[in-house]
DNA sequence: AAGCCGGGGGG
DNA sequence: CCCCCAGGCTT
């Protein structure tokens, strides 16, 4: 595969980056761990959430060692309504090891890095290039919709082999001189010039070198068949104060959706089951009284999943131990949990 | 290869 | 309503 204008893409591309690109914090720093931090924060996640994230978090932790040894609960705390929480779970772990077993020093070779929780080949190219000036492809959505253009690429981008052929694209095209440059200017063209719709081709840098805009059909790639089916489940959710005026929470398992992460007792509305029945049962509680029959009712989405929440307000009364993951807390107590933004929304009433 | 894993912004 | 976002892990 040959591309024969790709020393004037290359230079067209990062000399636009030089002029052009944007201003983010941790393009202040060569610091491979901060790299590391910003990478995983923004893995399916915009750059505008990211920057408050990123500048709370490294002003929590400065160096990889105040990231290892960071208690989980006030880690997932720091990650709060960023979302896809075992990015912090995996990214701890990776930072341990590389504190345990590369003397604080993260690798700076891909196979090294890509053995690190967490680490996938985007992101052991992006730190490699970006933090040490490694020649590493960093292909993430951005890089296969602006290559997919530029070199009129019509594999279906959904499926997980034809990632590896914009690798290869990348290792044709890379800057050997200015690879971490190269890489970003791909993304931040991506972001700024050549987006999902109405790209702004006219503004294009290296539209010169675009097969696809000289075709005109830069709107019609990539190519991505996946569709996603959404289901719903309709919870009801108890806000049960005792009568300290304290609230029953719980601590969600420590595998599958928000592990770890605390909420409000909830449960699943079937066509042949008693809610009430099923909260006093599996808390050991009795319900004295009702104060609110709908405190609150909200819809939250995930990506492949809609929660349907109808939120009471009642009064309980132990009577029996609670069981191991669940406690009674004032709302000062739960203001210092992890919870998820569902959880977040039920709490906002409560003030 | 396909499913799971959050939340938000923009068309 | 839809899609997508500086993806990775598990099965």
């Amino acid at each position: 595969m040959k591309y024969q204008y790709k020393n004037e893409f290359r230079h067209n591309l990062v000399e636009w980056f030089n002029n052009e690109k944007r201003d983010l914090p941790w393009r202040h720093t060569s610091d491979p761990y901060k790299i590391w931090v910003s990478e995983v924060m923004l893995q399916q996640t915009r750059v505008d959430t990211v920057i408050p994230y990123y500048n709370r978090f490294l002003d929590k932790y400065p160096t990889i060692q105040d990231l290892a040894y960071a208690p989980e609960e006030e880690l997932l705390k720091m990650w709060e309504g960023l979302g896809y929480y075992s990015r912090a779970r995996n990214l701890q772990a990776g930072v341990k090891e590389v504190v345990e077993k590369y003397n604080s020093v993260v690798p700076d070779n891909r196979h090294d890095i890509s053995s690190l929780k967490g680490v996938g080949p985007y992101t052991a190219g992006a730190i490699l290039s970006i933090a040490y000036q490694k020649a590493e492809h960093a292909v993430d959505g951005n890089v296969m919709r602006v290559l997919s253009r530029v070199l009129l690429i019509e594999e279906d981008i959904a499926l997980p082999k034809t990632r590896k052929v914009f690798e290869e694209a990348v290792e044709m095209l890379i800057d050997e001189k200015h690879p971490g440059d190269f890489n970003q200017a791909l993304m931040d063209l991506g972001a700024m010039i050549c987006t999902p719709t109405s790209p702004k081709c006219l503004l294009c840098p290296v539209r010169d070198y675009c097969i696809a805009f000289n075709e005109g059909i830069a709107d019609q790639l990539p190519i991505k068949s996946k569709k996603t089916k959404t289901k719903k489940v309709q919870f009801k959710v108890y806000l049960a104060a005792d009568q300290k005026g304290r609230y029953l929470l719980e601590k969600r398992p420590s595998e599958g959706l928000l592990a770890n992460m605390w909420q409000f007792p909830m449960i699943e509305i079937n066509e042949n089951s008693m809610s009430d029945e099923t909260f006093k049962h599996n808390y050991n509680v009795e319900i004295k009284e009702y104060i609110e029959e709908q405190l609150l009712k909200f819809k939250h989405v995930f990506s492949h999943l809609t929660w349907e929440m109808d939120c009471v307000y009642v009064l309980v009364e132990p009577k029996n131990d609670l069981p191991g993951d669940a406690l009674f807390l004032t709302i000062e107590e739960i203001k210092t949990l992890p919870m998820p933004v569902s959880m977040l929304k039920i709490l906002n009433v409560l003030n």
